[in-house]
DNA sequence: TAGTGGTCTAGACCACTTC
DNA sequence: AAGTGGTCTAGACCACTAA
């Protein structure tokens, strides 16, 4: 218990929510009502009240009242990195090589960009302890001396050099498929048609202009990443943009 | 551009943000300062930024400034229910066996109970028009007519009948897993040994005590269930509890 | 028309940081 | 001492909902 009014408020009525004293759809009491329960001002109230909004457990009808919403129990949360969230640290990528890659439509698809342009093609390969641990294939519109590029070729790790910069600016979808090896994939990952592995699609996109930075293929051995997820009772983090 | 002005303030300085004009670690104009240049009182300042603070793009320091939040790019969330957020649509479930277990440690360690108590293990084929899509294995604390273990006998959907009324008061947790099947599986689920499955363990804890209420294996073939997430702002939802 | 939530004002007082 | 963020008050006015 705080010394905070608001966080007092707050509190309480969590408190009474995660008991099941209300229950998804009930109306908490009015802002009315909760002004002289605890002898304060509107401001306060609501202000303990957004808390609670911003948090997931209540939103409000204007003209009617606030409401316990129903939770969202499917969302789950995961921290993920190709490069430092695996179960063994990434400690050397090998460059294997860089091409100019023309007429492969469905990386055209993915990168949104019509097939006049040149598209640029990284392969690397990642390293623990000199263990080979994932190979990734990284695809983005090649402009002539642009700034990623450059750092693709020059920096290991090259989205940690710029995402400080950037981070807010972008947004980055995953898609993680159970797989068994391609030909090629099998050479670089030194693996076996008896070994599964993880194929991890990922498309950076600009969140302003929505027009995608960059599409890449990770392949890993299923023993060097794990997923655990927690389930997160946040329903929309997009309603800002 | 909205009308309201609070409103007005958080999407402009959003926008200062996303464009890179503010970095990471940066601080923002005083709130008096802000409170000048909007014409307003600091209420209405404080409540754009306090938005702001939420959706994770600034935090604050007191008797300092705001400063814009270092973000976490490597927060990714997904969608995941075992019975309605697959590639396919459970249409059925047919309950296997029911038994009372004793002497499993590992189950013991899961759930976090002593030996002395009674485990309850539920065996179950979840279909889809007619076809064998996952298999799952419940284990629960036997307690004598608790309505739990009636109602994941009597119901299909179990979670979900008490889902609306106990969502707020747990925690779910889940390990996605790529692997072979091993022989109970490859029977349940009538798959192969060059087949990949997911398992999927799931913890549920209650929020308020911590303690284990249930804990699950879930098996399904990998082409039912898609993993797709994307990155996610939202740093910290557990702040509240 | 009465009640509800939503926005906003113009102050007050506090604790903290910096100089 | 001056500046910063943090809490709180006591109103005002608005739009919406329901009887």
């Amino acid at each position: 218990m705080s010394d905070v009014l608001y966080l007092t408020i707050v509190s309480n009525l969590k408190q009474r929510i995660i008991k099941g004293e209300y229950k998804p759809g009930d109306t908490l009491d009015s802002e009315t009502a909760l002004m002289k329960k605890y002898n304060t001002t509107k401001m306060t109230i609501r202000k303990a009240l957004s808390l609670l909004a911003s948090k997931g457990f209540i939103y409000s009808i204007p003209g009617k009242g606030n409401y316990i919403c129903k939770p969202e129990t499917n969302i789950y949360s995961f921290n993920f990195n190709k490069y430092d969230k695996l179960n063994v640290q990434i400690d050397r990528i090998k460059l294997l090589s860089v091409n100019i890659l023309n007429a492969i439509p469905s990386i055209y698809i993915k990168l949104q960009i019509p097939e006049t342009e040149s598209i640029i093609e990284i392969t690397r390969l990642l390293f623990s302890n000199n263990k080979i641990i994932a190979y990734e294939k990284i695809y983005t519109q090649y402009i002539h001396k642009s700034p990623m590029v450059e750092d693709i070729l020059k920096f290991a790790n090259y989205i940690k050099l710029i995402e400080d910069e950037i981070a807010f600016a972008i947004e980055k979808q995953l898609k993680i498929e159970a797989v068994f090896p391609d030909e090629e994939t099998k050479k670089h990952l030194k693996v076996s048609s008896n070994d599964i592995i993880y194929i991890i699609d990922e498309v950076i996109k600009n969140l302003d202009s929505k027009k995608v930075i960059s599409y890449s293929q990770y392949f890993i051995k299923t023993k060097y990443l794990s997923i655990t997820a927690s389930q997160s009772f946040i329903k929309e983090t997009k309603g800002i943009y």
